[in-house]
RNA sequence: CGCGAGGUAGAGCAGCCCGGUAGCUCGUCAGGCUCAUAACCUGAAGGUCGUUGGUUCAAAUCCUUCCCUCGCAA
């Protein structure tokens, strides 16, 4: 089939990298190089960088919506257009351009967390189950009948980032399967009932609140591991947390309970011990290691 | 040139502002104590203080070049 990608972030390389196996991948879009990083350098996205790795045409229109743009899209006279974390909403003229129409790689058991972050709002919401689902695309956000859908279980320890990579594996190989038996597959609706969204990861909820309940706290620790990750403040510097546990000690919220060998934080119904950490300016660390040379002072509060 | 922090023994840090022969916690090694130990005591090894050039009698410390890491922002 001749296939046209879309997508833009690490979580599409591996499926574009299956796809390009197997189909023919005639143009990739992905969203326009920006400035982003140190030194505001210009930057391309992931998706960009595999394009070119493998050769395949790329396009970074800002806008699909004018015409020009969507009479250069019908040029490549593509059967499908294949859409995984594009970041952009796609004209009701472009999903009606392809013979086969466009699918949509989504990370969530849908209808459960349309939008933008899925996999991280299931961790921190304590789903028990995440995955990933295959669906036609509609004009409304994530809302088409799916084709396809694979179930993983969400482990007690299981991190966001880890969560992203094996999702990121099982659309890949979920999305092949699918496109093998696209014509005979019916596609299901989805219960408008059970309908949540997952909202953009904003750096500002990212401030521990101590006042949150212990396993609250420890959920949005692994859900925005590696990124965009809890931290508190100490000192007027940032302390990432990568990883802590619940520990049984109980203080006013947010005090430093413990903080020779390990660092123990109150929260409001108990403390979490803190095991992998991250100073402003630092590598991320073990605490003991963090401990032996800095020092927090039990009693104060962050 | 977006803003900012930092690169000092195997690890984490102090020292830098107010230049003067490198220090703390831990780890490692040896010995001691102990029924025993990740505990305690004694001792030892281990560092061109990221790199380049400069100022100075003297630079980890002041100025400069480049490299690398990280926080914010995007």
């Amino acid at each position: 089939m001749k296939v046209i990608f879309m997508g833009t972030p690490d979580f599409s390389v591996p499926v574009l990298d299956e796809l390009t196996e197997l189909h023919d991948v005639v143009a990739v879009y992905t969203r326009a190089p920006t400035e982003s990083g140190r030194g505001k350098k210009v930057n391309k996205s992931p998706i960009h960088i595999f394009a070119d790795s493998k050769g395949i045409e790329v396009r970074t229109p800002l806008s699909l919506r004018n015409i020009e743009e969507q009479e250069i899209l019908k040029s490549y006279n593509a059967d499908i257009a294949i859409v995984a974390a594009y970041g952009m909403l796609l004209p009701k003229e472009v999903l009606e351009m392809f013979p086969k129409g466009c699918i949509n790689v989504h990370a969530s058991l849908l209808p459960r967390w349309r939008g933008a972050a899925p996999i991280q709002r299931a961790i921190e919401y304590g789903d028990k189950k995440s995955g990933i689902s295959i669906m036609k695309m509609v004009e409304a956000l994530d809302a088409g009948d799916v084709y396809s859908m694979q179930e993983i279980e969400i482990t007690p320890t299981m991190t966001g980032g880890q969560l992203h990579d094996k999702l990121s594996e099982i659309g890949a190989s979920l999305l092949i399967k699918t496109l093998e038996n696209l014509d005979s597959i019916t596609p299901i609706k989805q219960d408008e009932n059970l309908v949540t969204y997952a909202k953009k990861l904003d750096k500002k909820e990212c401030l521990i609140d101590f006042n949150e309940n212990t396993e609250t706290i420890l959920r949005k620790i692994r859900a925005f591991n590696p990124y965009p990750s809890m931290f508190f403040m100490y000192n007027n510097e940032r302390f990432k947390i990568f990883e802590a546990e619940a520990i049984d000690k109980r203080g006013e919220s947010g005090t430093i309970l413990k903080s020779d060998k390990e660092l123990v934080i109150a929260t409001i119904d108990g403390a979490i011990s803190v095991t992998k950490i991250q100073r402003q300016g630092k590598q991320v660390m073990d605490i003991d290691s963090l401990l032996r040379g800095f020092e927090f002072k039990t009693g104060d509060k962050v």
